[in-house]
DNA sequence: TTTGAAAAATGCGAAGC
DNA sequence: GCTTCGCATTTTTCAAA
């Protein structure tokens, strides 16, 4: 169903590098057709292998405060508060987590008022959360969506 | 410098639906002419609002294992375990904090292993570590990079 | 699946408003 | 800063190997 072979792990990493590059160009590289790499591009994007997206600088667009929260759930009601909490535009990133915390989100406001009202106003509110454990970044160092692919 | 108007706004937010739209789709759709898209996206891409990337699925390309490490570190070390962490392809995100952790990383493993060697033969063995808070993602809810933009 | 070539669409540069 | 208009490049389509 969506078994990668090495020439597709190569255009992944050629895309990684830049979102834009020309089927063409890939192929010349792979010393394979233009066909070849448009097939197999189309192929893992059907079985969502990968997407095209634009990365936005968060802060260029006003998003100038960050937070990575620790969430501490009831038993039994993680998957209801994930849900709730997907629908909010500013939480970037959901998972349920084993560790310190039952799920761990990360969520993008556009000032300090903006996150404040978030936990005391939302979170708090949420049936079965528990704790919050509010982490607001200082400085970011990296942030890359180039994985390592074999 | 990067004053972005509601015309730029718009077109990042159509992009974001799909980085390959093309530019005379948003033309139309902002009832501009496709000279205008373009050049205000290179221009957006000059200042570093935005680039052109994929998101590839972690899961598709064998990285099965994704953890959200917190660090504590003693007092001035932030800075060079951030730096020396930033060379580790499987760390994704490096973030400094204010709040229970100093540091906070996100990282992308083949397997366990991998997971439990990074943190026991590297993590561990960096200067001014002190302790890391190990969670390791049982499921993912959310994982988006459509931003709130005005 | 991959290729090759023709057709369609997109992106680019320059000139003018 | 926006538009128009040719030109170059890229993407799409499709028949054939």
């Amino acid at each position: 169903m969506d078994n990668l072979d090495q020439m597709d792990f190569s255009i992944l990493n050629y895309l990684q590098e830049n979102g834009k590059r020309p089927y063409s160009e890939i192929a010349r590289l792979l010393d394979v057709s233009e066909g070849t790499i448009r097939s197999r591009i189309n192929k893992m994007l059907k079985n969502g292998v990968f997407e095209f997206i634009i990365h936005t600088n968060p802060n260029k667009v006003g998003l100038n405060v960050q937070a990575i929260i620790g969430i501490s759930t009831q038993l039994g009601c993680q998957d209801a508060i994930a849900s709730h909490l997907q629908k909010y535009q500013e939480v970037r990133f959901i998972g349920a987590f084993s560790g310190k915390h039952d799920l761990i989100i990360q969520a993008y406001f556009r000032d300090n008022e903006s996150l404040v009202h978030f936990v005391n106003e939302e979170l708090s509110k949420i049936d079965g959360v528990m704790h919050a454990d509010v982490n607001v970044e200082l400085k970011q160092f990296k942030d890359t969506f180039s994985y390592m692919i074999p």
